[in-house]
DNA sequence: CTAGACACGC
DNA sequence: GACGTACGTGTCTAGT
């Protein structure tokens, strides 16, 4: 049998360290959990130092113990424990009990006596026993067999006490701390000692006289006539402290060291506890504890040609390692592949050539774990290599569990589970100028700890959603989003180089004119693009009043301008140029240097970046192309089938945004204003107005429609009042007009806002979330805001939610009905395809059918769709 | 190379 | 009553 190792804690002692240790945190429910919090701490970190046989946390038992008996002022003038620590003690005493760690407190006796009896049976027993608590008292308690940890400043920062350290520390033998004790008091506890005896003097005659009984049989040896005529006047006043000083190794304990056998947590149990007090840390570093820096610093990822065959398993976890993030023109330089243990690296051109691996990658039944498996399945396809079975994805899991941490690489998403010692990418290739790709057995080893991160953190991740009840959101509707979205990205929309060329000579042409016209106005030339020389043009020369300013100067944003429009020509100019050259420069030569050598344009999603759950897009952006002003929507006439005779089919949700309110708030007005399928901003302003539908006047559709789009974005009165050009005062009116004509709508923001408070976080239909801690902020301005987002996420999220659904189910509807169609882009609420000319009445049926069917809400989702040839012509 | 101003979409 | 106000991306200028 392996030796015992004993573990006794001072429970009170240690929960006060605690809980003055760290800042007052507080759960979402302000429940303070700093104590609880610096207890966990500490265990967790014991537990894995100490690895005890036997455990006990040893409680102080009521007001009154036996020393009150020799002194009844004995602790007398301490502070009353502070109520936010009191409420504390309960969910202490239910963690350690999830811990199965036995706990004891014995009437009339203090922790230490208990810790001191058990002690002294445990060495009696031949175990070794630490003992661990914030009070240096219990020094006295070291011997051979017993080591004794005191908590230095913070909580988990341990002073371990042996008799050699405490000899060394103070010259004495652990007895003789408490005849120090006994001699110079101890204020805390409102021990006395001898008046005028410090630690010096009291370690002094201790060295010479050994106890306090040795002092007073040699009392006439103390050097020094005031000390002598204090000892002998103080004799009973020592000999009491040191009574009350030690420690009672032979208290009436009921337990035995046997009993205390500990069995190991019931990490469930303590997931629940630390899930309810919010301990985030702490839950990921429990089923994924950190490697050492030095572990990850010393990993070893061999450079193979061929992947082992023990690693061609059923769970293994794949990186892709690229020389930049865009991943469909970035160099591959290699394959990582991890099992947790065992961890290889291989050159691209091997990957390439290992017809073993190409099997098993396209192997459905064996998993492969990764990091963004968009990017991973997009280089595999580059190499030539199909893959299939992505079983996790790290960058979703993380995205889903809390989209608010901004995810660049593997290392960032590491550092949110405690991996620290994973450098990032910048790390190793440098930025900017200095990007380089370093020798093979650096990257290597960089993949290889990313792919190794991604075997280790798998578990924790999914534990973490399934907690949450997220996991099928991830599971079933991000995870396969992202081969979906991939797909999309890699077939790329066709973009006609000549017709861009076209727009943007007719564009330059008149950008010259106009700039002509600017200067000849002016009476100079300038930089139009430069808003300091403009506003110096428009506000100092030309004398127009400067409206708005900004932090550098004045502001002469389009709202500005619209209001000088009337004073001087030379605004409008300034306005057309403006719009004009937005789209020269962004639309046609931007989205010119973005055609592939296949004519196409291959945009990138950003599947784990927006706080709503809405996707971005990026290099280019293709969910912004101008539609609204027909200059603009032009553009839209170069994306084209990229097949010949193929067509452009688009379909959106009509008012999918309050649609969706509709459903969640449940008001009844808004509800059947749906249902009759009546025009929601007439409808709306109908209501809020007080009049008959037909009475609507344009200018109180428009102000409902702004209003509603206040209500789906959040935005507060001021954003409306910028809307309507009305007065923050009118337009907070406006807003609770309308909210008392949809008091459904009214009841859901309030409960939203509640909800937000209650939890710290609001959801979508499917479980989406998103944090908001400003919502118990002092601070107005990121309370309001975290109010409206309250309000608004839910709505847009689950929007979101909707159509990544309906993404899914197009994806499977297209492959099932064998059709050539191939979905293309996603516009928030729209999407796009090219499809044979053939196919167009099929998809015009089952497009709407499928979208609308997507999720099935109290009020009818509505699709419309067009074709054409050209996203312009799908109108 | 970064921050600010601006403009495009939903 | 303050405060600075949906979410994104890209381009340009003007600082370092």
């Amino acid at each position: 049998m392996t030796k015992r190792k004993v573990l006794l804690l001072d429970g009170n002692s240690l929960a006060y360290r605690a809980f003055f240790a760290l800042p007052l945190l507080t759960n979402d429910q302000g429940v303070h959990t700093n104590a609880v919090y610096g207890f966990a701490m500490m265990l967790q970190k014991i537990l894995e130092e100490e690895k005890p046989t036997h455990m006990l946390v040893a409680w102080d038992a009521g007001k009154t113990t036996f020393r009150h008996e020799t002194f009844k002022e004995y602790k007398g003038g301490r502070q009353k424990t502070p109520p936010e620590l009191s409420e504390q003690f309960p969910y202490i005493r239910k963690m350690l009990d999830a811990y199965k760690i036995r706990q004891y407190e014995l009437n009339s006796y203090e922790a230490d006596d208990i810790i001191g009896t058990l002690s002294r049976e445990a060495a009696h027993e031949g175990a070794e026993t630490v003992v661990i608590s914030g009070d240096k008292d219990l020094t006295q308690l070291a011997s051979g067999d017993v080591t004794v940890c005191i908590t230095r400043k913070g909580i988990t920062d341990i002073e371990r006490y042996t008799p050699d350290h405490v000899m060394e520390k103070y010259g004495l033998t652990p007895e003789q701390i408490i005849d120090m004790k006994g001699l110079m008091g101890d204020s805390s506890d409102n021990i006395p000692g001898v008046p005028g005896v410090g630690e010096k003097t009291a370690i002094k005659l201790l060295k010479q006289f050994g106890t306090v009984e040795g002092v007073y049989e040699g009392i006439g040896e103390v050097s020094g006539k005031k000390l002598k005529e204090k000892l002998e006047e103080n004799e009973e006043l020592a000999r009491m402290s040191k009574q009350l000083a030690t420690i009672d190794t032979g208290s009436p304990v009921e337990v035995k060291i046997g009993d205390l056998q500990y069995p190991g947590p019931d990490t469930d149990e303590i997931v629940k506890i630390w899930q309810e007090l919010n301990f985030k840390t702490l839950l990921e570093k429990l089923d994924a504890p950190a490697p050492a820096e030095e572990e990850l610093a010393a990993f070893e990822c061999p450079v193979t040609e061929h992947a082992p065959e023990s690693l061609l398993a059923d769970g293994v976890a794949i990186h892709l390692e690229l020389s930049g993030e865009q991943y469909h023109t970035a160099e591959i330089l290699g394959l990582a592949l991890s099992d947790g243990e065992e961890t290889v690296f291989i050159r691209a051109e091997d990957v390439k050539a290992d017809e073993r691996l190409a099997e098993w990658l396209g192997d459905e039944s064996r998993a492969k774990w990764c990091t963004d498996s968009k990017a991973a399945l997009a280089a595999l396809t580059r190499l030539g290599v199909e893959a299939d079975g992505i079983g996790f994805d790290l960058l979703l899991a993380s995205y889903i569990a809390n989209p608010s941490v901004s995810l660049t690489d593997t290392a960032s998403i590491a550092k949110e589970f405690g991996w620290t010692g994973i450098p990032s990418d910048e790390a190793v290739y440098g930025k900017g100028a200095r990007k380089a790709v370093p020798a093979v057995e650096d990257v290597a080893v960089h993949a290889g700890r990313k792919a190794y991160a991604v075997a280790k953190l798998k578990e924790t991740a999914e534990e973490k959603l399934k907690a949450n009840e997220q996991f099928e959101l991830y599971r079933q509707l991000e995870l396969p989003l992202a081969s979906i979205l991939g797909k999309m990205e890699a077939q790329g929309v066709k973009a006609d180089r000549d017709t861009l060329l076209h727009i943007g000579e007719d564009l330059s042409g008149k950008l010259a004119a106009i700039e002509r016209e600017i200067y000849e106005v002016a009476g100079e030339t300038f930089n139009i693009n430069s808003t300091k020389q403009l506003g110096t043009v428009l506000f100092e020369k030309l004398g127009l009043p400067p409206i708005k300013k900004t932090k550098t100067g004045y502001s002469t944003a389009a709202d500005v301008l619209e209001k000088l429009a009337d004073r001087h020509e030379i605004v409008r100019h300034i306005l057309e140029y403006r719009q004009l050259g937005k789209l020269n420069s962004t639309y046609i030569e931007g989205l010119l240097k973005e055609i592939h050598p296949d004519g196409k344009i291959h945009t990138y999603y950003q599947q784990a970046l927006t706080q709503t759950g809405r996707l971005s897009s990026t290099s280019p952006n293709l969910q912004n192309i101008p539609v609204r002003i027909e200059e603009g929507r032009k553009i839209r006439k170069a994306f084209i089938p990229s097949e010949p005779g193929w067509m452009m089919f688009a379909a959106d949700y009509s008012q999918i945004e309050l649609r969706v309110l509709a459903h969640m708030s449940g008001d009844e007005r808004l509800i059947q204003a749906f249902l009759d399928g009546a025009d929601i901003h007439t409808r709306t302003a109908g209501d809020v107005f007080h009049v008959s539908p037909e009475e609507v006047t344009s200018d109180m559709r428009r102000a409902a429609k702004a209003v509603n789009f206040g209500i789906v974005y959040g935005i507060s009165d001021y954003g409306l009042s910028q809307s309507l050009n009305i007065t923050r005062k009118e337009a907070g009116e406006f807003i609770d007009r309308y909210l008392k004509s949809f008091p459904g709508v009214k009841a859901y923001m309030d409960s939203s806002v509640a909800e937000a408070r209650k939890c710290g976080y609001v959801t979508t239909l499917l479980n989406r979330r998103r944090y908001l801690p400003d919502i118990t902020s002092s601070n107005f301005n990121l309370r309001s805001f975290a109010e409206r987002t309250a309000m608004n996420t839910p709505i847009q999220g689950t929007a979101a939610d909707i159509i990544k659904k309906a993404m899914i189910m197009m994806d499977e509807r297209l492959e099932k009905e064998g059709l050539k169609a191939r979905m293309l882009l996603q516009v928030h609420d729209e999407l796009i395809f090219e499809c044979p000319p053939e196919e167009v009445a099929v998809l015009e049926k089952i497009v709407p059918d499928v979208m609308e069917s997507a999720l099935s809400l109290t009020v009818p989702l509505k699709v419309e769709s067009a074709s054409g040839a050209s996203w312009y012509d799908t109108k």
